[in-house]
DNA sequence: GTCGTTGCAAAGCGTTTGCAACTAT
DNA sequence: ATAGTTGCAAACGCTTTGCAACGAC
């Protein structure tokens, strides 16, 4: 479940913080909640432009920037570039094919080794979830054997 | 050490493949060897500015690309954007503070078990150079728990 | 002389900022 | 009425592109 709060718990929180509601960060939050996952900025502003008032792109970089101040949003960097999610979201890892451009997850709780390792190695406590993790789906290695092959 | 190739033989290299060898090209590369490590297409452009001829940020670009193509450099997406570097190097994972910006770096061979766990989880197979990690590092940490506890 | 390469200027794209108008409270 | 928000327009930083001049070979 993407949403363990509506946008109006959202909204609700903010206004507990002295910030108010208004239907600009209503359409922005709903279209975020909308997309399954992650959204870019952009995609966030063409979206609601579509929507009634027209929202405008510096409103939308203004409401992320807050929402993730607070902690109800968080970044990931994609090779396409930053991308908004919710932080309600059980902590997972982006898998994204460097050939292909598909996209996998998973859960933090299956790299918990790797944390030690790295912990263990350099004293350095990761954040698997903030940079995706590039490489090749399986799809695109065995395309890439076959040509190596024959 | 960082320089496996000489300049020269780098654009030896490319003249093999049928590419000129160009002043700006020569101050390009000898740009990249003196930063240790990785660096940005600015940082280049600014640097090798200084240099006799004032190189053109759209050369350095244009270098770049080439340069990546054919497999003598490769880029690294830290918080800050990407950042180049010899594809000679040791393969290696980048540690990024999130709260001071210090960096560290790991031997990939140090990590060899991660990618097994994800090619086993998701028959994936992880380039984990590509993007650095983030996380926070031993001194942050440590500054981080002490408020905490007092 | 050829053809790869460069500089320049302009444009593209995502993002930020100052400011006056607006509006949720 | 007050103070938080918005839209607008401009600016910004990084990167790309078209094109004529240049220069490595």
């Amino acid at each position: 479940m993407a949403s363990a709060s509506s946008a109006d718990e959202v909204l609700e929180h903010l206004r507990i913080l002295g910030c108010r509601m208004t239907p600009q960060r209503r359409a922005i939050v709903t279209e975020i909640m909308a997309s399954d996952g992650h959204i870019s900025p952009t995609e966030i502003a063409e979206r609601v432009s579509d929507q009634v008032p027209g929202v405008n792109a510096s409103t939308v970089y203004r409401t992320l920037y807050l929402l993730e101040d607070v902690g109800v949003l968080s970044h990931v960097h994609l090779e396409s570039g930053p991308e908004y999610q919710f932080q309600s979201e059980a902590p997972h890892v982006h898998l994204e094919c460097a050939t292909c451009g598909s996209e996998d997850s998973m859960p933090l709780e299956e790299l918990l080794r790797v944390r030690e390792v790295i912990l263990a190695a350099r004293d350095f406590t990761p954040d698997l979830t903030h940079f995706a993790i590039s490489g090749t789906c399986s799809s695109c290695h065995r395309a890439n054997s076959r040509h190596k092959t024959r």
